[in-house]
DNA sequence: TTGTCGCGGGG
DNA sequence: GTGTACGCGACAA
């Protein structure tokens, strides 16, 4: 977005209207004063500090009435002194906005003033209710006043930013110690700082002191690592203060890191002298994030997650995995069990020392990859980055927009709605037909909720400005523009980088626009009853596309929400599908776009939400709780993709085949043991489960006290299995090591005893495997195919002329139902 | 079997 | 002074 552009009071809500470009920072003092620091053109950073006049807003002036003439309505000029205040227009609760020149000495007053009213003493002004004041924190202040956001002009390289990683010989700060840190500064280099000999105060100390300096001598203005809020700053908050080495990390004030509420932030720790008695169960304990002055701390975990929310395509959100997902992983990358990294450092110094460089690598790279859309996000919300890195969109983002839209327009803002009691009604949900489908095609409706709120104009009641939708009207037009200039930007370039960042951007928000509305009581225009028409069209318009696409011809397998699984007749082609879906597109309202969201050779249809896809090219897609479980045995997994991929050649005698083969491995242990076990997480300790283990007896802890482990940690992974004779017995793993750590090399090495009681998992392949080929065969060809292949039936019928079903399901009774207006 | 809760990550 | 864009596994009832 040209700055020069910013014309318009529906752009302005969107993007501010202060063209001040390369803000790169913000802080601000509720006393007034404000420090800006800006990257003119990427170059060398220049520290403004200003003043700004530190503001709220009141539903009632009655606290500031103590002030008398000091207190004085906006026009022409007042006294330094005195505190000002606008009447804003229109119906909203929050109607007065109050400044003065110094903010502390304007939340005394109303402090003072509320007291006197209550006849008790108001510490903070929040304890006065959302619904009669309204504070931001000061640098929100400034930048809603002003006008300005971060970034502008600014792309995201030319940003400085550092990554650091801490190597520790442990999860736990009260005893484990920081031995290395790598720094990965603004220019791509990468820095090892070292402890002097493991193991002594003194070292660490001057370990923490190093890492300072070095923070301090590159600048940056952002530092980043995976789970930096997680685990390293807490880690080092932690060291720092046992060890009183002064945490100068930002770019003013006293050293040490500053402290922020945020719901995904670190437990903070509850200290056994304020706990008392209240704090056991009822209140929850106080989660933050660390901050500083001048310098954004950014969690590449933070941008994991927010890509995932949407994609859904991530293996896990840990460093490893999802830098190997994206590709940004060194093909040499050494790799090494947390638990054994300060064993690896002592004997093999060199492999952590590459292990820490590739760790900070990657963080930068993920950085660079996901990190985009939040910095994109600080161009147009009046938030630090930091914030709005790891922010909800629609509390952290469209709230703020909202707020700074209405304050812009002197429009009064409503109090936080509170909700009627009307429960919220969700989406559209059914299966048409069980068993198994072929020429399956997936039809879905990009973005379907906004959408249809763009559509029929569903808004907050409460949002008189109709600023929501205005801000998705802009978004979805916008957004458009930056993919059609990131498509014709040069692949790689920092413009495309950009444009498809600030895309990424801006669909976050108009996707989050519907959850804005549904969120009661969080956000300020919530309202269930156009969260509800929203899906109610979207329940409505899911069983008109249902209809159409039925009256076509095409068999109905699956609708959830905004999106369709049908069976296209035999004979079909690739073309006749995509006609078939554009036919029903067209017949739907304009801003509702029905897409062609894949085609697959096969599916079986178990559940809603638990099938199996084939694709044309071979490859099996199992989704669901019914089809994929961390738990599931992996002899059972491996029967299920073999019998599956036979049921969708038609090979009815090879599901047997699978099953009868499995059955005769199992009897004559030809299974490897770690096939049969199960992975479990050990979540009772031995004093909790010695407490209930006379009332239920559980497998893994019987195995854990047969195996003579009578101590174990909670959290711990492990092996477990039934052995011959009822027994439970532990799979054991190599000293130290979580069984989610180990690679496929390691598991080869694993101790096979092949003790396992083989009836117990015939009896598991029957039940918990074979079940789920229910709906894909006749009642009796399933009897026939999974029967004990010890004692064949003389009447069992030949299974050459068994064939895959699938068997229709009533229509159900509600929107989606053929009658439906 | 069905609901509630907590986690995902880091060494 | 935070946050209701999930999915899964563990546990209690």
């Amino acid at each position: 977005m040209a700055t020069g552009a910013m014309t318009s009071r529906e752009d302005e809500w969107l993007w501010g209207w202060d063209p001040t470009p390369a803000i790169v920072s913000v802080w601000a003092d509720l006393d007034g004063r404000a420090v800006v620091w800006r990257r003119p053109g990427g170059g060398a950073l220049v520290r403004e500090d200003v003043r700004y006049r530190p503001w709220l807003v009141l539903a009632e002036l009655d606290d500031l009435a103590h002030l008398g003439d000091r207190l004085q309505r906006e026009a022409g000029r007042a006294p330094a002194q005195a505190v000002v205040y606008r009447e804003l227009e229109g119906p909203g609760a929050l109607r007065y906005l109050v400044h003065a020149r110094d903010g502390r000495a304007l939340t005394d007053a109303v402090l003072r003033g509320a007291s006197r009213r209550l006849g008790r003493r108001v510490r903070h002004v929040r304890e006065l209710g959302d619904d009669a004041v309204l504070q931001l924190a000061p640098e929100e202040q400034y930048l809603v006043a002003t006008g300005r956001t971060c970034f502008r002009d600014l792309t995201f390289d030319q940003l400085r930013r550092l990554q650091l990683d801490l190597e520790t010989t442990g999860l736990d700060p009260a005893h484990d110690r920081v031995f290395l840190i790598a720094v990965r500064a603004p220019d791509g280099t990468t820095e090892l700082l070292e402890a002097a000999g493991p193991g002594d105060d003194a070292a660490e100390a001057a370990l923490l002191a190093r890492l300072v300096e070095r923070v301090c001598h590159h600048d940056p203005d952002v530092i980043e690592n995976h789970n930096l809020h997680g685990f390293d700053l807490p880690f080092l908050a932690r060291r720092a203060e046992r060890l009183r080495v002064p945490l100068a990390l930002g770019r003013l004030g006293p050293p040490g890191l500053g402290e922020r509420a945020a719901s995904r932030g670190v437990a903070l720790e509850v200290h056994d002298d304020d706990d008392g008695d209240e704090g056991e169960r009822g209140r929850r304990a106080r989660r933050i994030r660390y901050t500083v002055p001048g310098r954004e701390l950014i969690d590449t975990l933070d941008a994991v997650r927010r890509h995932d929310f949407a994609a859904r395509d991530l293996p896990g959100h840990g460093l490893k995995a999802v830098a190997r997902h994206f590709g940004l992983a060194a093909p040499d990358r050494p790799h090494i069990p947390g638990g054994q990294i300060a064993a690896t450092y002592a004997r093999d110094p060199d492999r952590v020392r590459r292990y820490a460089a590739d760790d900070v690598a990657e963080a930068a790279a993920l950085a660079r990859l996901l990190g985009g859309a939040a910095f994109a996000l600080a161009r147009m919300a009046p938030r630090r980055y930091e914030r709005l890195a790891d922010a909800g969109p629609a509390t952290g983002v469209l709230d703020p927009l909202l707020v700074r839209a209405y304050l812009r327009a002197g429009a009064a803002l409503p109090a936080r709605a509170a909700g009627d009691g009307t429960t919220h009604t969700g989406a559209a949900l059914h299966l048409f037909a069980a068993g198994v489908a072929h020429r399956v095609v997936k039809a879905d409706v990009a973005s379907l909720y906004p959408s249809l709120m763009r559509q029929y104009r569903i808004g907050p009641r409460g949002d008189r400005l109709g600023a929501l939708l205005a801000l998705v009207d802009r978004l979805v037009d916008q957004r458009l523009a930056a993919k059609a200039r990131a498509r014709a930007a040069p692949a790689g370039s920092d413009a495309r980088h950009t444009d498809e960042a600030l895309s990424a951007a801006m669909k976050l928000l108009v996707n989050s626009a519907y959850g804005y509305l549904a969120a009661v009581g969080l956000t300020r225009f919530a309202d269930v009853h156009a969260a509800n028409e929203v899906t109610r069209r979207g329940r409505a318009l899911l069983g008109q596309l249902c209809r159409e696409l039925a009256a076509r011809g095409v068999t109905l397998l699956e609708a959830d929400t905004d999106g369709v699984y049908f069976a296209a007749p035999a004979g079909w082609t690739d073309a006749d599908e995509r006609r078939v879906v554009a036919e029903v597109a067209a017949l739907l309202p304009a801003r509702v776009r029905l897409e062609h969201d894949g085609r697959y050779a096969a599916m079986l249809s178990h559940e809603p939400k638990n099938y199996a896809l084939q694709g044309y090219d071979g490859a099996l897609h199992l989704r669901g709780v019914a089809f994929r479980s961390s738990r599931a045995e992996p002899f059972g997994e491996a029967f299920l993709r073999r019998a599956i991929a036979a049921l969708f050649a038609g090979d009815v005698a090879g599901v047997q085949a699978a099953y009868v083969d499995t059955v005769v491995a199992l009897r004559r242990r030809a299974i490897a043991t770690r096939d049969v076990a199960a992975r479990v997480r050990l979540r009772k300790s031995p004093e909790d489960y010695a407490a209930s283990r006379a009332q239920r007896r559980e497998l893994p802890y019987e195995a854990m006290i047969a195996a003579g482990r009578d101590t174990w940690r909670v959290g711990e992974q492990v092996r477990v299995y039934r052995a011959t004779g009822g027994r439970a017995a532990l799979l054991r793993e190599p000293e130290g090591v979580d069984a989610a750590d180990l690679d496929a090399a390691d598991e080869a090495a694993l101790p096979d005893p092949r003790d396992y009681d083989v009836d117990a998992y015939v009896r598991v392949l029957r039940t918990a495997f074979a079940a789920r080929l229910v709906r894909a065969l006749t009642p009796e060809d399933f009897a026939a195919v999974f029967a004990d292949p010890d004692q064949p039936s003389l009447f069992a019928p030949p299974l050459a002329g068994a064939r895959p079903v699938l068997t229709p399901l009533p229509w159900p009774a509600d929107a989606l139902a053929p009658s439906a207006p």
